[in-house]
DNA sequence: GTCTATATGCCGATAGAC
DNA sequence: GTCTATCGGCATATAGAC
């Protein structure tokens, strides 16, 4: 049948996304993903010119949603910065305490393909990356504190710290390791760049 | 020939080690191993009865040398733990900056194999990276510091995401990030656990 | 737009000679 | 211990019918 091309696509990225992060990129063919799809390999081919471009489909598919799960924990109506970071951790210790949790969709894209340059692998990972980085400088920045950018890519590096130690060794307290260390940050970066209480007689914030 | 097979052993284990950390394990077959070695792939087969039995060899033989490294620029006859830590991020930039510098070959093996459990890639990225953890937690506590293994594990977090950050983006700058997150964590957890001088009157730590 | 059928090559692994 | 030769299977990708 001719009709509902879109649909098809849709469920090709959807089985696509199944057994790219379950097993990764490499070790599933797209004899699987067809299958999976319940297409034949020659649609997949009609809908995708090559298997990087059904890669780079998966990868754009997960960016937003993966970010919006965390804007979505995080916001609050007037959540302070502190307590926004605590729940992004805690959030990621609750998915990778999942089945079928494998880590980082785009940090392992972005290792499989580690040797060749300007993969769309890795173009689609830095993007998200990037993404995700600047969405906790707002964070940040919208909290008032100074040097946002600085201290959020703390944190990112944190957060994919922690992401790929707990799929190496199976240990989701690596979340709460990496979430205490990111509160200790934001706290000595108020101490050191901008005091929030107003300076006291003696005490060594400087003044305003 | 039948002599000196122990050679012949070495020279497939560097040459998977080129090949694979510089494409990727998945991404390199196993007749490129052997004809980068100068063997025949029934030969490769001799030394080792599989492909998986071939990639533990080679995160084998990275552990110890891998550490080493870190080791041999952090000790010093008397350096202080946050002088240690610091040479530790700073050499990772210095790796990272190298043409051939492809990230950590340990995560991307874990990452490569993330959908399969127990194997041997997953084993060896663990062990590896428990020793190191296990070695900046010594390092902790060679230096008086209490709690030292709740502080090695955030180390660890950090290093592990400055490497994995640096590989998305080719941006060496999160190395310079990271060292300094590990040198406020390390900072924040002796004014916490382990004040060194006698606590003052007044308000500010330190003073000369 | 989706199908059946196929092209072409590399994959990991092995048989058997020497 | 190393070789030549090859197995069976699966990889990505395509030709042509409908």
């Amino acid at each position: 049948m001719a009709r509902n091309s879109a649909e098809t696509r849709r469920r090709l990225v959807e089985a696509a996304d199944k057994l790219f992060y379950g097993h990764g990129i490499q070790a599933v063919g797209v004899d699987a993903v067809a299958l999976a799809a319940g297409v034949t390999k020659r649609t997949l081919y009609y809908h995708f010119k090559s298997k990087d471009d059904l890669i780079a489909a998966y990868l754009d598919a997960r960016d937003l949603p993966t970010l919006g799960r965390y804007q979505g924990v995080a916001d609050g109506p007037a959540a302070p910065a502190a307590q926004q970071i605590e729940r992004i951790f805690t959030q990621m210790e609750t998915n990778a305490r999942n089945r079928d949790w494998r880590g980082c969709s785009f940090v392992r894209a972005a290792c499989e393909f580690a040797g060749v340059t300007n993969h769309p692998a890795r173009i689609g990972a830095a993007r998200h990356k990037k993404r995700f980085e600047g969405w906790l400088q707002d964070l940040l920045e919208g909290e008032g504190i100074k040097d946002a950018a600085a201290l959020a890519r703390q944190i990112m590096i944190l957060f994919d710290g922690a992401v790929t130690q707990i799929l190496i060794h199976r240990d989701t307290s690596y979340a709460q390791a990496a979430g205490a260390a990111a509160l200790t940050l934001l706290q000595a970066h108020r101490v050191e760049k901008a005091p929030v209480r107003p300076p006291q007689r003696k005490g060594g914030a400087r003044k305003a």
